[in-house]
DNA sequence: TATGAATGAGCATTCATTCAT
DNA sequence: AATGAATGAATGCTCATTCAT
């Protein structure tokens, strides 16, 4: 009955909106963007169809919100992997924390790679993941120069080629192979790291 | 006055047909499976949407002949790989051919690592895609270990990675970086080959 | 401002629906289910195709809740029988109404007999009327064993082809001979009443 | 190679046309008229879709032209009851031959029925079941006067009436009572035939 | 006479989006 | 802020019919 205060509005949106966008996210990485119905997200939301559309001008928009709130825990991580001091470090933290993202995220890999390959169709999804992927180059061309390696660019370049390769592999058919191994075989190879991880 | 021929109805058959298919695989490979109606298929290849089940019973069985096509490519390629003598000269072939290939034909790639990512929707694609990929991973291991490496299990995984990593580079942005210099890289590594070729 | 409130949307939606079903019968009637679109349907009730999927999740759907609101008026029809006391009441009570229902519902009866005949396809609906026909004719025995006739199970067969067969004429041709009189001779026959009825 | 003489090209369209005739009749009673595709009956019939229509003008002709042959069957069935000698061996032989017929041809009265509930959709069939069935009230009326009922015209109706209501029986849920004891429990009541039938 | 490739209108169904309340 | 009824364009697919040979 009492008339809300400004705040407390604000901060209903803001649930409204948090929950649309956890919801919207999982049911994308589970089935894909295109397989996902608006009704399926406002269902498991527990939200009105109609709500979805005051906060979101369209499914895309919605697509580009989740991907941005998505872009940010990444960046989060990348903030992590960079603290570690050697070089040595920090591709043994990259190292670890690819296998480990890959592997708690796989649903949410699955939908970046299925969107980056419908080319035509989300230029600005285009753009985020290129712009990621380029930053993410140049950080890899630097770690790996530090590291000695001839030719430190093209050694980059190869590595994340790998990386997005094993990423697809547990993306399309799960750990086949045992990622654990194939993470010790890097981290030996890389770091020099004989001691085993507790992994 | 008298009716077409069997053989000249052949002919028309398999023209059409072969429309069809080609004009199928580019668009599944430009706009994905679900995003490419049967329509837009019709519509490209210039015939109407009826004739299209004259010759497939359905979208998914249109999918698959698509996909048959692909395969005895690939299987022609995989002949060609293994004639060569020294394993240093088997992996040159390799990296040559895959990279031809993946340039030649990324619309097949692309259209291949979308469908594996669709992984409960066809089945049938699935195993069709893992019975390629293990037979190749076999090959690998063996060939890996006639290179002297210490651990062939291991440097065939993350060789195989690599190769799709940059399969699915190329299908996503395209060759931005440059595939030639990579190729020569990896060349180098792996075959001590020194001179350039003529790419 | 405010959302519409619960009843206010039960009442609208029951509003539609009712329209729906009563369309959907008009047509599944006239023209038979086959031959009936749903996007006639959808026409003639004045809603957009999309809004019928809203209420019922198929055509086939659709016709169970037609069938289903049909047996609903069978079955009030049944107890008034029943509720006749002497046998020659009874079975006069049942010549009136069926000839009343089925002029009155020649929609029903001629969707029902049409339904009928698709024998394998829809299974419920066969279901459905076996059960009632099957318990129709178990009280016509009786009755005509009260009646005092010397093989009642044969009277009663015979009874009520006789009046399945008035009732397909009448779907098919419509009254052309006149089933007032009809109805007279039989209740003649079977209650012994001179008295003129009114209709 | 040798030219076909008039007669010969004479004697293969007869050939064709009553190939598709009776394949058409086939499909038609088996499967329902809507329920049977042109291109199952070329099919079945071995010819091509084509030949079809250079026989029949469209689908609905074909119906045409197997009712018209069907109807000649049902004359010559007339013609077979109309020859004994006394009223009671009239309708004697007439429920012999209609529960033989409605038996051994129930797909067909099936096509019948339904045909005749598509009320607006074969105004040309109407026309023919309407002849048919005003004839033989004509027939029956006479009959029963000369079996000296009272009221011949409603005997005469209520009887066709019965007849048509077990034909849909035998044509939707098949003979579940006993045809057979139907049939003699009308034969001694219309005709006091106390001795059994071998059937 | 005979063929079957080709057409296109029609079908049931789905779903992003709008809007009155 | 929030609802869900309503829309209509699009989808995969079917089938009577036409036509060049």
């Amino acid at each position: 009955m009492a008339p809300k205060s400004p705040s407390q509005f604000e901060e209903i949106r803001e649930r409204s909106k948090e929950k649309i966008l956890q919801t919207a996210l999982k049911c994308f990485a589970e089935h894909g963007y295109d397989a996902t119905s608006i009704a399926r997200i406002s269902r498991e939301a527990g939200v009105s169809k109609g709500l979805m559309y005051n906060y979101f001008h369209s499914k895309e928009d919605l697509l580009y919100a989740v991907l941005n709130q998505a872009f940010e825990h990444g960046d989060e991580l990348a903030q992590t992997m960079m603290q570690a001091q050697s070089p040595q470090d920090r591709i043994g933290v990259i190292i670890e924390q690819s296998f480990q993202w890959a592997l708690e995220h796989a649903a949410y890999s699955k939908m970046m790679i299925s969107l980056s390959l419908q080319v035509g169709k989300f230029p600005k999804v285009q753009e985020m993941i290129n712009a990621k992927v380029e930053g993410m180059r140049g950080f890899y061309v630097h770690l790996f120069g530090e590291l000695g390696f001839e030719n430190p660019e093209m050694e980059a370049y190869t590595f994340g080629a790998m990386m997005d390769g094993l990423s697809l592999q547990n993306a399309s058919v799960g750990d086949k192979i045992g990622f654990d191994r194939v993470k010790q075989f890097l981290l030996d190879k890389y770091c020099n790291k004989n001691k085993k991880t507790d992994l």
